[in-house]
DNA sequence: GCTCTGCGCAGAGGA
């Protein structure tokens, strides 16, 4: 049985007399039954006693298989020889990361903030590793070699390395493999698998495995290795495999392989003795829970964000490569290090900015995590109203694909909403996402049969989210080069020591819109950065691509970017129409538009000539995120111009301004806010702060080309202080009888005025309300009646519950959440509030996004929701009275 | 109790 709950005391550690000698032992009462339990105590025998040392009150404690005992009428549990004891099981630890922090906490603490760069010995370990996945799945050596080393291409190409040389390299890496596969007691009794995606509930825990050959870990290394035994970290990282195929210290495999590529050629010249590159070792249960006490310390250190100083594992500074590293950000930040400082500490406003947003991230971490946990918390049944995953799939069959990969069908049996799209990576399963077969996927399609490409192949009967840190990643380093390695010059402007400066002579690039030319000279003559302020249809788009072209036009080199990819697509789409294609895209297949795909950098083929391709390249063009990426990371530029900066935390606007000497931010922060998981720093964006901070290094867009005087009028004195105006007489002017073979007299009364509002006397259940579903498809329906075209009318709805339920009554109209409305306009926009009684639930969490949803409209804009709600709240009353007034 | 996008997944290694 297992205790699990906070921790509410720990005691020290003390020695005790039994009856089999010494031992130490330190006490722990923990709250049981999630915390609503009396306390209990649980007795930490041995070793984990030097766990008990890292508990503290409030933590997340798990003791498996403890033994329950009486003492004094209590009842008290204690560790037995199988116990696993976890600090925060919550906290999914990776095996990397445990690896990592073996071979010194800081190295651990390092990788994280910055990353692994790009260097020749990695691109290379990977295409080893890929190689031998393809021979386990039995395909040809030497296609396997040039197909991997293609695809690797432009990492190869940035290095300066041939295809020829690197081929010839992971040949011999690759012949140390096929021997050891062709030694007979290895033949065709073993049963393989490859690449195997492992999550421990019970450990906390996540990783993927090189190989599992009958059950136990074979970890792949292709790094040298000189002594006669695998290196401890080795060691290590196969044994936290081992306990994830297990789930249990008891039954988890008790041998291990570690499998050293360039280790033949090096043991016949010494003539060693032990020809094979394959180390074969004795996993036990005391090694076992030494990984779990490892894995424990970081999950400890994490749950109060303490900085590791080196001290708290034997790390030997001499000859560790990041030693240099290790000094440096010790000296930036003014910590504690073993290896010691180097350098001046940063100022204290620099310092404390880290910290900061450090937090915030590693909050954000915290969330992601418990996204993981609802890969195994709930039961099938109760998943049922979950979005996050697609169940009860009935599987329809498989097809092998190239690369040895299986396409996977399965048809839906219900028309659940969930938040799974195309291109999303998933735990594709059997049944259960952790306790039954599952493989990591690509959502390939999700029409009525759902489409994904695994590994291996399975039953498809479910579909789940497999949570990214990815993102959190790369935020973490976009801070860390921004504010450790960041420009001091650039900094001094950021943390408010100096205003930004702009040099040279006014110029015209836009001659029929002032404020729209005022933008571009800005972002042309920026020393440091220039802000652009473009509300709902003022020509943001049009002005970014002017600004790009004016840019190239006097020699500079431009990074393009936005936060999402459909934004920096529209910018290159903007480029297009103003007669510029001289640009690099950078993306996922999948990422960019299917119209964008010819400006896609493909990343295989001859090494040289793809890294040309980038190096070369005047504008790349790329999403904030993927600016974090090792390829793009290596480039450098005069000016970054970046979209959407409204949407952007501050880390995630710095992986784009990083990479360049100046940069131009484009947004509107009375729109989408960033998207962020918990409450912190990240909700405010750069631009936004800096916007505050240094008007005058902005320009607002107020000549709008999109709504009627009668549409805008709302969003114009709400959120821009009345100075957004429409661009001309004929836009303000806008009706919905100018538009071809429309008669607006046929409208029902209540739908006359340009701006209506209807109250359809529903009744919200959940996040839907199928009555105001009807009462907004008869509108849709009155407007087509009118002549309007389908094409021309959107509907929005806050809940992704109540688009299915408008959609299904509305097959042939864009109906859509607000998010995935931002950027693009109809004649005509329905709005389904939802809420009925009182607004004690925020419909459109924030007011910015009601801003989006009714400046999407161009000519009608028809409001359908519950009076009484809507005026409970005096921004809602105030939108019902700008509805209920055709003067304005 | 809601909405949402991104990320070549995670890990590849150097005395």
């Amino acid at each position: 049985m297992n205790v699990r709950g906070p921790v509410v005391e720990a005691r020290d550690a003390r020695t005790v007399e039994t009856s089999r000698g010494t031992s130490e032992l330190a006490e722990v009462l923990v709250r049981p039954e999630r915390g609503a339990g009396d306390p209990v105590q649980v007795t930490l025998w041995g070793k984990w006693t030097e766990t008990a040392d890292l508990l503290e009150a409030g933590m997340e404690l798990l003791v498996t298989d403890v033994e329950k005992g009486e003492f004094r009428g209590e009842t008290q549990y204690a560790t037995t020889g199988e116990s696993a004891v976890v600090v925060e099981p919550d906290f999914l630890v990776d095996v990397t990361d445990i690896r990592g922090w073996v071979q010194c906490p800081r190295i651990y603490y390092l990788n994280k903030l910055s990353g692994v760069p790009l260097k020749y010995p990695v691109v290379k370990g990977t295409v080893v590793h890929e190689v031998f996945d393809d021979l386990l799945r039995g395909r040809d050596l030497a296609q396997s070699i040039d197909e991997r080393v293609a695809e690797a291409a432009l990492d190869i190409g940035l290095l300066g390395e041939t295809a020829d040389a690197v081929a010839e390299d992971v040949r011999q890496n690759a012949a140390a493999i096929q021997g050891w596969l062709q030694q007979g007691a290895l033949g065709e009794t073993d049963s393989w698998r490859s690449e195997q995606t492992l999550l421990s509930e019970r450990f906390g825990i996540k990783g993927r495995a090189d190989a599992v050959r009958r059950g136990t870990p074979v970890e792949l290394k292709t790094g040298k290795n000189t002594s006669r035994d695998p290196r401890f970290q080795d060691k290590v990282q196969a044994a936290c495999y081992a306990l994830l195929l297990a789930d249990d210290v008891a039954e988890a495999p008790d041998t291990g392989t570690l499998l050293y590529t360039k280790n033949t050629a090096l043991d016949r010249s010494e003539a060693s003795g032990d020809l094979s590159p394959a180390k074969d070792f004795s996993i036990g249960p005391g090694f076992l829970q030494f990984v779990l006490r490892q894995r424990n310390e970081i999950a400890a250190a994490e749950y109060d964000l303490t900085v590791p100083t080196g001290y708290e594992a034997d790390a030997k500074c001499e000859y560790c490569f990041e030693q240099d590293t290790c000094m440096v950000v010790a000296g930036r930040l003014d910590q504690e290090s073993k290896a010691g400082q180097i350098g001046e500490p940063l100022p204290d406003e620099e310092r404390a900015y880290f910290e900061r947003f450090y937090r915030a991230i590693e909050a954000e971490r915290r969330e992601v995590h418990a996204e993981y946990r609802k890969l195994w918390e709930q039961s099938a049944a109760e998943r049922a109203d979950d979005d996050r995953a697609l169940i009860d799939l009935e599987p329809l069959g498989r097809e092998g694909v190239s690369g040895g990969r299986w396409r996977l069908s399965a048809r839906r049996t219900s028309d659940a909403v969930s938040k799974i799209r195309e291109g999303d990576r998933v735990l594709a399963s059997d049944g259960h996402p952790t306790r039954g077969t599952a493989e990591l996927a690509t959502v390939e399609s999700l029409g009525e049969e759902v489409v994904v490409v695994a590994d291996e192949p399975l039953d498809l009967r479910r579909v789940d989210v497999y949570p990214s840190e990815i993102g959190v990643d790369r935020r973490l380093s976009g801070l860390h080069d921004a504010v450790l390695r960041g420009d001091p010059d650039r900094k001094d402007v950021l943390f408010g020591r100096r205003d930004p400066a702009f040099d040279g002579d006014e110029r015209t690039y836009i001659d029929n819109n002032a404020a729209q030319n005022e933008a571009v000279n800005r972002a042309v003559t920026a020393e440091d950065f220039a802000l652009v302020h473009g509300p709902p249809g003022t020509g943001k788009t049009y002005t970014l691509a002017r600004t790009v072209r004016a840019l190239v036009e006097d020699g500079e080199r431009v990074l393009l970017s936005a936060f999402t990819n459909r934004a920096v697509d529209n910018a290159i789409e903007a480029l297009e129409e103003q007669g510029f294609t001289d640009v690099v895209r950078w993306g996922s297949e999948s990422g960019v538009r299917e119209d964008m795909q010819e400006y896609r950098l493909e990343r295989s083929g001859d090494p040289e000539e793809r890294a040309g391709a980038l190096r070369e390249a005047r504008v790349i063009a790329a999403t904030t995120a993927a600016c974090g990426s090792r390829a793009l990371k290596a480039q450098s530029f005069d000016v970054a111009v970046v979209d959407e900066a409204g949407q952007l935390t501050e880390p995630g606007t710095f992986l784009a301004a990083n990479l360049a000497d100046r940069f131009v931010l484009v947004g509107d922060h009375e729109q989408l806010p960033p998207v962020v998981r918990a409450e912190n720093d990240l909700q405010e964006s750069l631009f936004e702060r800096l916007i505050e901070t240094y008007p005058d290094a902005g320009v607002m867009l107020d000549r709008q080309y999109r709504m009627s005087q009668r549409v805008q009028y709302f969003s114009s004195r709400e959120f821009y202080d009345g100075a957004l105006r429409p661009a001309s007489g004929e836009v303000a002017a806008r009706r919905l009888a100018d538009l071809p073979g429309v008669d607006a007299d046929v409208l029902p009364p209540e739908l006359r005025d340009p701006v209506s509002f209807v109250d359809p006397d529903g009744t919200a259940t959940g996040n839907s309300n199928p009555a105001e579903a009807d009462r907004v498809a008869e509108i849709v329906a009155a407007y087509r009646e009118a002549g309007v075209d389908a094409d021309d009318i959107g509907v929005i709805a806050p809940f992704r519950a109540q688009v299915a339920e408008i959609s299904r009554r509305l097959p042939d109209v864009a109906v859509d959440t607000v998010d995935r409305f931002q950027g693009s306009a109809k004649e005509v926009i329905v709005v389904s509030f939802v809420a009925t009684g009182d607004l004690d639930s925020p419909i459109f969490e924030d007011h910015r996004r009601v801003n989006v949803a009714l400046t999407r409209a161009k000519r009608a804009l028809a409001l359908v929701g519950d009076e009484g709600a809507l005026r409970s709240v005096p921004f809602y009353e105030r939108m019902l009275e700008w509805a209920a007034r055709p003067e304005r």
